[in-house]
DNA sequence: GAATATACTTTGAACTTCAAAACATATTGA
DNA sequence: TCAATATGTTTTGAAGTTCAAAGTATATTC
């Protein structure tokens, strides 16, 4: 015991610290970067718009909020907003006409990339701080976790 | 270059999907613990009444609100709700009647109680999947990092 | 005792979210 | 064909979350 206990306190206590300090930085990011019209869950839909098109996704609807794991319903009401603010468009399919999809304007497009440099910046900053070691072992712990996660949370 | 920058985007990619496992399996976790009353944000209003409870913090408005990185207003509103729900209480100090401090009923150490076994869940289990010298530098990078962002953000 | 500072609350506005109902279009089977 | 059913999206109603700025109450300072 004792050890234990601390190694526990202490890592919980970093992680959540980190995990807040993270969204918090992320959220700063976008006023600095010029965009003060958008929120973080707007340039998180905007992203999804974007990498469903780098990957060839079929970009409806349906696809996108599954992507975010958000029901279709919030998904229309955030591009709605999004469309009136000129970072998304909507087009409906001519051959079927129930499906909508979406694609990024210009303007989106320049956002998803700016949102890109805050996680470079981000990743730069954490690499800057740790030795060659250090840095391996971290990725390689943090690759661990994120299986671990995968696996609990798909087979229950 | 080159591996410099696979590290990098390893690293991206780990965050981000660690990140999201987190916040998904810890809101799952509440509706399993049968406090379906109860939103993440709230749990964790009331996670920083309890703590400053047990550190014997001046658990006032300001500093819960400070700690939890929300304006006073969001705070007073959250409170209000939560003292509606039976997991807070709020009392005027008797000598500096501008004060009010906040504490946690039973129901809000019981619901703190269950999402605190959730937290030491998920640290046993990223602990379980590293030997001692990663859990070592794991912990030491987060901290690092931890520092990092601290000093960043209250610097700008 | 008036001016100022401090601590919190209220207000108004915008965003986020969901479940369920509604709508539009497509497909299927008799 | 056309009625039933399925599919894809939108609307609706309700509740949470958040902030900035104005407001209220109390304390301190000069």
């Amino acid at each position: 015991m004792g050890f234990t206990e601390d190694k526990a306190a202490l890592l919980n206590s970093f992680l959540v610290e980190v995990f807040n300090q993270i969204l918090k930085t992320e959220e700063l990011s976008i006023d600095l970067e010029g965009f003060k019209n958008l929120s973080l869950k707007e340039l998180h839909v905007i992203e999804a718009v974007c990498i469903g098109g780098e990957q060839g996704r079929d970009n409806c609807s349906a696809a996108i909020a599954e992507s975010l794991r958000i029901t279709p319903g919030t998904l229309t009401i955030a591009v709605a907003l999004l469309e009136k603010k000129g970072y998304l468009i909507r087009h409906r399919d001519e051959k079927d006409k129930r499906i909508v999809r979406i694609s990024p304007t210009d303007l989106g497009r320049r956002a998803n990339a700016c949102h890109g440099r805050f996680h470079d910046e981000m990743i730069k900053d954490i690499l800057s701080i740790l030795n060659e070691d250090e840095a391996a072992v971290f990725i390689r712990a943090l690759g661990c976790i994120s299986s671990f996660f995968r696996a609990k949370n798909t087979k229950s």
